[in-house]
DNA sequence: GTAGTATGTTACCGATCGGTAACATCACGA
DNA sequence: TCGTGATGTTACCGATCGGTAACATACTAC
């Protein structure tokens, strides 16, 4: 029941250095916030305050807004390419594993999700000036993760592997829009049924032939 | 090579006043702005002036910008719904044949389309606000549309109905993702071949059984 | 003609936004 | 203890935005 405030804090609310470096933290608060109300629906001074500093630091480590949307998009996009780093170690040699596994995750990820769909693809539809810093690492991500897909398909042995990835691709960026659409958190649950349904049928072909 | 101007038009550039009525060269103005550049990167200023009018014109047609909004999302719903509702007449008793044409018109308009996804979809991305007018017309709309697939996929006799039903909608929704993220606008037709195939298997099912 | 209605014009308001300048304060190492 | 770099604070700028008021003009019906 001491009065007194302790010397080694100043005020009673007063900072305490966090122990996330600043940079770090906008990122995570303008994520949380761009993904919650859509990036043009949020101001810098609320994501510094989101954050706990302030605009004029923001403005020490990003350039500006459009730079700190880019970074922001440009470590989801890491953490995703991360992600399928690890799925091609766990199921070396199995690329139909590897499918079925990442339908699984996505699965998982949907069914957490709130109503709003994928950050990456809300963001396409909100920044349409095609030379934004953000868009254009976006679509060369997809285009990247496409030719994955496309890659997996065909070492997986599909009998149509442009059909079969377009088709895992479509429902990949279409359980995310469901989400959003009608609220379909479960519809994950489906898209990891019709994968192992392709990967039976792949089997069977092979057995058959 | 008269020098004076004719009588009937008091200027040169004068006002020709368009055959159009004023309200609906908004909502075509306002929709083709929305589209092309977001729906929040598109001030009433600027619609007016592409609708040739002005912004009191707009503001005594429209509540809001928001009320415009969702008037554009309430004329494209029509739109939709009556394309609906010419499916079924044209293949009334044909469930299969439904599908099948419906994902043909989809693939011949992704097929024209620029790299912007869907006008819906990407409003529900730019409208976060769960009670902004526009979102909740959307989301009905879509509720329906999941359903009136879901009906057809029964009356189609697809052994796992909700399955089909929503890995159709995983695609239709996907497809219009792929046309923004990778800009694949021939994607539709791996749609219109996915759905033939859902419709020779059940078919062939049947036969069996 | 004249009245009434629809539309155009201009100017303005308050709010918000992205971004910057100048200066104060803090933490920490030498 | 001093100095230095990182961070906080405040105030401000110009631009844009959604929205409104007041008034001028055009068109149409009678």
């Amino acid at each position: 029941m001491q009065t007194d405030i302790p010397a080694n804090q100043k005020k009673p609310g007063k900072k305490v250095r966090s122990a996330i470096p600043v940079r770090e933290r906008i990122l995570v608060a303008a994520g949380d916030l761009f993904h919650r109300h859509g990036i043009r629906g949020v101001g810098v001074e609320a994501i510094a305050e989101a954050a706990q500093t302030n605009k004029m630091t923001l403005y020490r480590y990003f350039d500006s807004k459009d730079e700190l949307i880019a970074e922001w998009v440009r470590g989801l996009i890491a953490h995703k390419e991360e992600e399928w780093k690890d799925l091609n170690a766990k199921h070396r040699g199995d690329p139909q594993g590897q499918l079925q596994d990442w339908s699984r995750r996505v699965s998982e990820k949907l069914r957490a999700m709130e109503e709003r769909g994928s950050a990456l693809g809300n963001a396409l539809a909100e920044l349409p000036d095609p030379n934004h810093p953000a868009r254009r690492v976006i679509q060369e991500h997809k285009q990247r993760e496409h030719k994955r897909v496309v890659r997996l398909c065909k070492a997986a042995g599909f009998e149509d592997a442009a059909l079969s990835a377009n088709l895992f691709y479509m429902m990949l960026e279409g359980a995310h829009s469901c989400v959003q659409c009608i609220g379909m958190r479960q519809i994950g649950e489906h898209l990891v049924e019709v994968v192992n349904r392709m990967v039976e049928n792949s089997r069977r072909q092979r057995a058959v032939r």
